[in-house]
DNA sequence: AGAATATAGTTAGCTATGCTAACTAAATTG
DNA sequence: CAATTTAGTTAGCATAGCTAACTATATTCT
């Protein structure tokens, strides 16, 4: 497990490439996550929140545990904190074990106001690159998310 | 707090990006964690380990805990798992307040395991880009780090 | 020198978030 | 219509975030 040259040969060049994009990926949430205090919703719920607000419309609750990646018990209690707190709405579905899950009003505002909170600083720091880097990001952010798609 | 409009004229058009960059980030964590499980440390511990082993050599408490942008109170139940785990070892310091915490051998071995078995499916999944793309996206890896530094 | 203050870490107690195992209820299958 | 499968919940455990309050060591000030 230790050898790390033939992990080299399966997955070539791009490890190295693979490695710095997952640290770079990890330094900007923490930077992040920090003002996400601020909303007083706690991160998972956030999350699950801006599924079911910028993912296009009602999910169920496997659904929504699937986009996450955490186990249905998981994304039950996340929902139920989440219902509690008046930012998503349980409803039902022909199938009547499975539940519909809808952002409120109140949860939608949240949610977008956390994000602009969130992007901000980081919007901040895009913007004192020369102009050519900033667009050159943009561009490899796309990118970025069709190597995601094949996750 | 919902006008938008104010706060992309504090980014400028960088907000579009950048909540695209915090949304790649988020999507690309959240599949890679799946695989931390693995290593039976938990991600807060994996993810301080990761800073005394790559991170270039021992820091005190207080280093770990800015580095993670956590509270001191929270690192220092990190650090007893992992000294509980026989991950890091604590040292002294001339400053009797403070503590050295090094990584054992054991912490480094089972970082770089985890860290490879992270990285290995981003790796695959860049392999399967043209060449040019993933250049591009090695190319993205650099700005981004330049950013960061911003952060 | 000795008292007052500041700094580094820890402990205690709360909430949130991950898991597995075991349960309930509804739908599907044989 | 009984057996199985599927969706979600409940219970119980561990980790990880926080603040408040504490201990111990250093530093500063009189």
């Amino acid at each position: 497990m230790t050898d790390v040259k033939s992990k080299r040969l399966a997955g070539g060049e791009s490890f190295e490439t693979a490695d710095r994009l997952h640290s770079a990926a990890i330094h900007l949430l923490r930077r992040l996550r920090v003002r996400d205090r601020e909303s007083g919703v706690g991160p998972a719920q956030l999350s699950a929140l801006s599924v079911l607000v910028l993912g296009g419309g009602p999910r169920s609750l496997g659904e929504l545990a699937e986009a996450e990646q955490v186990r249905p018990p998981t994304m039950s209690r996340i929902v139920a904190g989440l219902v509690r707190a008046g930012l998503v709405r349980r409803g039902k579905t022909e199938d009547g074990r499975r539940i519909r899950l809808e952002a409120t009003a109140k949860g939608t505002r949240i949610l977008q106001e956390g994000r602009q909170r969130r992007v901000e600083s980081l919007a901040q720091a895009l913007s004192s690159l020369p102009e050519a880097d900033r667009l050159r990001v943009a561009e490899l952010t796309e990118l970025l998310d069709q190597v995601l798609r094949k996750l």
